[in-house]
DNA sequence: AACGCGTGGAC
DNA sequence: TGTCCAAGCGT
């Protein structure tokens, strides 16, 4: 196998023994104190886990509680609204997540009871669950010396180690987890995982590493040549695009502001937002004719309130916010409806339209 | 394999 | 302001 000639090649002469001992002494001295860490429930590390995918501890923190205060067990979850889930997940990003976690979870109580399975080919089968998700689960809830290689974990093996192989690349997750059953503690896989994402979160962070105060440092090939800055290799990702928007506060004759459901999937899927006229196919001019096609209501603009930006990972909404009012026609759109002002905080919204609602006066 | 998928914080 | 990022996954 090349993958075990480049581990031995790469790890053979390592000590990994006071590896284990200094990276646990460490994590048992100085993790913090998180909400997920209280016990070792799977069902409470599951979500904690989803969650925290590409998303910052602080961030997550009251997510957290509050979910696990609105569905404290799986089988709350599995028997919620999917609307009430989203909700709780608004703000959070990446919604497939919350989606594919109920779908799961769902799987989970009909086909084995509510217990998390421990099995790691029955854990990956899961909606969501993937090689980082289902080592850190067998890991954190099971004790079991499986990989779970994250962004923080290549990070400090890349300069530990001096691996200098693109962490951007899928095929070098797969030699760090070769390089995880290699080095891992047998005795508390645990705490040796989450050591290591400690580690990378605290002290080998991605800008100013605080290599003075690490606890391996005396192993670190990186800083023993000083290019611990160097270090990972990452290719970087193009830039976004940019899109215009006309986003329109409807109003009719009753005082009903007009919102519209997003579709089942994609972007921002089953979210609700306001109408919005894309100006990349639709000039200025013929917007209130496009919103007819679209919506069957003869709109008349009113005044451009404010504009709203929304950077996503890959694209960048640009939003002139407007008000109109309704002169006539019947609403005929599949997912829009108009409704009191007031209950509009009920539905989930993504961020930028949150943004929107501010800019609503009773 | 590369791309679609959110958001807010740090510098 | 721009850039990069943070406990990835699905397709």
């Amino acid at each position: 196998m090349k993958n075990q000639e480049r581990i031995q090649h790469i790890a053979g002469k390592f000590d990994k023994t006071k590896f284990q001992t200094q990276l646990i002494n460490w994590f048992t001295q100085d993790q913090r104190i998180l909400p997920w860490r209280e016990n070792q429930d799977p069902y409470r590390v599951w979500i904690s886990e989803i969650m925290l995918q590409q998303t910052r501890v602080d961030t997550v923190i009251p997510y957290f509680n509050n979910f696990l205060t609105k569905f404290p067990t799986p089988e709350a979850l599995a028997e919620a609204d999917e609307q009430e889930v989203l909700k709780a997940w608004e703000g959070l990003g990446y919604y497939s997540r919350a989606r594919n976690l109920q779908n799961a979870v769902r799987e989970v109580v009909e086909k084995y009871e509510g217990i998390v399975p421990n099995d790691p080919d029955l854990l990956g089968e899961l909606k969501g669950v993937g090689p980082y998700t289902k080592g850190a689960i067998l890991s954190i809830a099971y004790d079991q010396p499986e990989p779970a290689v994250d962004g923080n974990v290549m990070r400090v093996l890349s300069r530990v180690l001096k691996v200098e192989d693109d962490i951007a690349k899928q095929s070098t997750r797969k030699l760090f987890e070769g390089l995880i059953y290699h080095l891992i503690s047998k005795q508390d896989p645990s705490s040796f995982n989450q050591g290591l994402m400690e580690l990378g979160a605290l002290i080998c962070t991605p800008k100013s590493p605080s290599c003075l105060l690490c606890p391996v440092q005396n192993q670190c090939r990186a800083f023993a040549e000083g290019i611990e800055t160097e270090l990972p290799v990452k290719s970087s990702k193009k830039k976004q695009k940019k899109l215009p928007f006309l986003a329109l506060i409807v109003r009719n004759e009753k005082n009903q502001v007009l919102i519209e459901q997003r579709p089942g999937e994609g972007l921002l899927a089953s979210l609700w937002q306001y109408p919005m006229v894309p100006l990349s196919d639709v000039d200025l001019q013929n917007a209130t004719r496009w919103f007819y096609g679209e919506y069957g209501l003869e709109v008349e603009l009113g005044e451009s309130i404010s504009r709203v930006k929304h950077v996503f990972s890959h694209l960048i909404w640009e939003m002139e916010v407007r008000t109109a009012v309704v002169n006539k026609g019947s609403l005929d759109h599949e997912r829009a409806r108009f409704v009191d002002p007031e209950q509009i905080a009920d539905f989930p919204f993504p961020v930028s339209h949150q943004k929107i609602h501010t800019h609503i006066n009773p």
